[in-house]
DNA sequence: TGATGTTGCTTATACGCATTAGCACGTGCT
DNA sequence: AGCACGTGCTAATGCGTATAAGCAACATCA
């Protein structure tokens, strides 16, 4: 069980014995010290770069970290499996973006892949947790245990969450799923459509809350009647195109594109038109392959969200940046992308 | 430029003062240790566990590592960026299979995206690298610098790649490509085929040379004439195709299924069928979408490889697991499907 | 009544590094 | 000569943990 770490490996003692000085003369070059205190001459620090060259002498970073130094690893939590196929669209272009700052950064990844699964999510805060070899975690996922982020917040541990989180006093770098969704209806409600039906996904999870807050609002805003909300069944499309069909709606929205994709294919088959006959707008882009249409839809710029998280974290790890407390949670903007698939109302759905 | 790690956090000596113990004792208490010489009361244990639980206790993983204790952390480096869309169907099953792995072992990964890139592909000895924050560590990628890798392995830091490696003393898992190469290759000589097309990756990588060993060895087996052979250029499939109609060959051999599927399709437009006029093989799976073609060719366990790579792995870094020579350097079989692209010549291309 | 265990801890040390305080040896100035 | 000051280092300490070594109190046995 007791694993053995390391085997004997070059330390700086070693290596100032080499070069005739002491253990602190080492660390000193290595560090580039040059205070009053404490001053190298050229000489004696080139004779300790060179041993240190010739030895390819790498500094312990476990031994950094407890003298009190910053490791540069940046931690990742995903409240799921991040690999799997069916995850992966969803974390691959977060990911994604987070390995871009981090190799900008200089920072290596901790990915807490040992966190147990309870009740259905990870959990971060469990014993013998690695989470403070890292300077500081990203949070990914949909949905977060508010318990768990809370306490994580309170300990003072730097952490930055992807997407909004409600939980008061997270750092988050989010997308504004809300403005999106209301530009995309109102464009609707402009053409003419009185008559929305809205396909969701069933989570509590912020950026749901977000997305459907944006077509409510924006329904209110122009005093229009609430939608039929219906959420969506991945397994069983055509129940969900029924629905669709019996509210007699002019425009659906979806949110998730892989559901549209489904959900159209049927309709299609059954000789309705799009967007002749109905309307449709997606709340979230494609992943890969784009189906046949190309849907009135959001874009959110899901990688370069990771990636200025990624970036946040790394400001509020450097001591000597001061954070405007405005900064510490901001949203991105989410663009909408015109699309094929909404158009003026013309006789509602043809059944 | 200096950055503090750590916020103050509950230390060892913090939860033995409140219990009224010494430091130590809280360690014997947490690693469970009974010892003739480290005997600890019932009702101790229990108050110091007691205090463990309120606090919720977590061990300083630095601080263990410093001790000479392993960490659970296995080191991920990939000579390539991981996650670009480019990459991804590459990394992405690695990723998985690594990901359930550690899951299962209840460990964690380190991802050295820090690595600096010097000719094209990172480099892991790069100085003050976090390589031995982790207790040993995982290798993907096509190429591998063969310096690096030996030099590597030469430190006794424990290590396993990701697919064979051609560097003495390098544990790995790798796929059998040249077998199920070979057999598809033979299942085409039996049908009757005496002439081939290779299209190949240019590359020095150990797969990719396996495929090609494949390939001629069955023929040199045979006593066949060597096939023709190109380098894949991804941005011109019609120029491959055209080197592929001169050559007369009646089986083309493809390394890439994307490559297959572009070079395909211009032959079919040309009016060239599948597999009347041309057989097909090729020697990788499909990413996700397959095309309109079921190709004959190999499906490569690649999330399968990278989970037993980290199993070896974990292996290694128990002190009580005497593995045997054989069992550092292992290979899975590489199926092959049938697909619906191989038959029998029959009047080689019309061109 | 010592001698010898046994129990239940604590003390001390090491791990490799960063850092502060300070020492020995000049040199310049008065 | 005596003192201040600068130079070039080293010694010592602490970070939080694991663990070997040891110590005091008590029990057991001859």
């Amino acid at each position: 069980m007791t694993q053995r770490g390391e085997v004997g490996q070059l330390t700086q003692r070693q290596v100032a014995e080499r070069a005739g000085v002491s253990q602190a003369t080492v660390s000193l070059v290595l560090n580039g010290k040059a205070d009053a205190s404490t001053r190298i001459p050229k000489e004696t620090r080139a004779r300790v770069e060179k041993i240190l060259r010739e030895t390819g002498y790498v500094a312990n970073p476990a031994a950094r970290r407890l003298a009190g130094l910053g490791n540069k690893i940046v931690g990742v939590f995903t409240y799921e499996p991040a690999f799997p196929s069916e995850g992966q669209d969803f974390y691959a272009p977060l990911l994604n973006g987070i390995e871009s700052s981090a190799e900008e950064l200089g920072c290596d990844l901790l990915l807490f892949t040992s966190a147990p699964v309870v009740d259905g999510t990870r959990r971060l805060l469990h014993e013998n947790n690695r989470l403070r070899l890292a300077d500081g975690c990203l949070l990914l996922g949909r949905e977060m245990n508010r318990d768990e982020l809370h306490r994580l917040v309170e300990t003072g541990f730097p952490v930055v969450a992807v997407g909004r989180r409600d939980v008061p006093g997270v750092p988050y770098v989010g997308i504004d799923y809300a403005g999106g969704t209301s530009e995309l209806v109102s464009a609707a409600c402009e053409l003419g459509h009185r008559s929305f039906v809205y396909l969701h996904v069933d989570s509590q999870g912020e950026s749901v809350t977000d997305r459907r807050a944006g077509l409510l609002d924006e329904l209110d805003r122009r005093g229009m009647a609430r939608p039929r909300m219906h959420p969506m069944s991945a397994a069983d499309p055509v129940h969900d195109w029924a629905l669709v069909k019996a509210s007699k709606a002019t425009v659906l929205v979806v949110e998730s594109h892989e559901h549209a994709v489904a959900v159209t294919a049927i309709a299609r088959a059954e000789g309705v038109r799009i967007p002749e006959d109905l309307s449709v707008l997606v709340l979230s882009d494609a992943a890969r392959q784009a189906g046949p249409l190309d849907f009135t839809r959001l874009s959110p710029p899901r990688r370069e969200v990771a990636a200025a998280a990624a970036r946040l974290l790394a400001r509020r790890l450097d001591p000597d940046d001061e954070i405007d407390s405005g900064d510490l949670q901001s949203m991105l903007d989410c663009p909408a992308i015109p699309g094929t698939t909404l158009a003026a109302p013309r006789g509602g759905i043809v059944a």
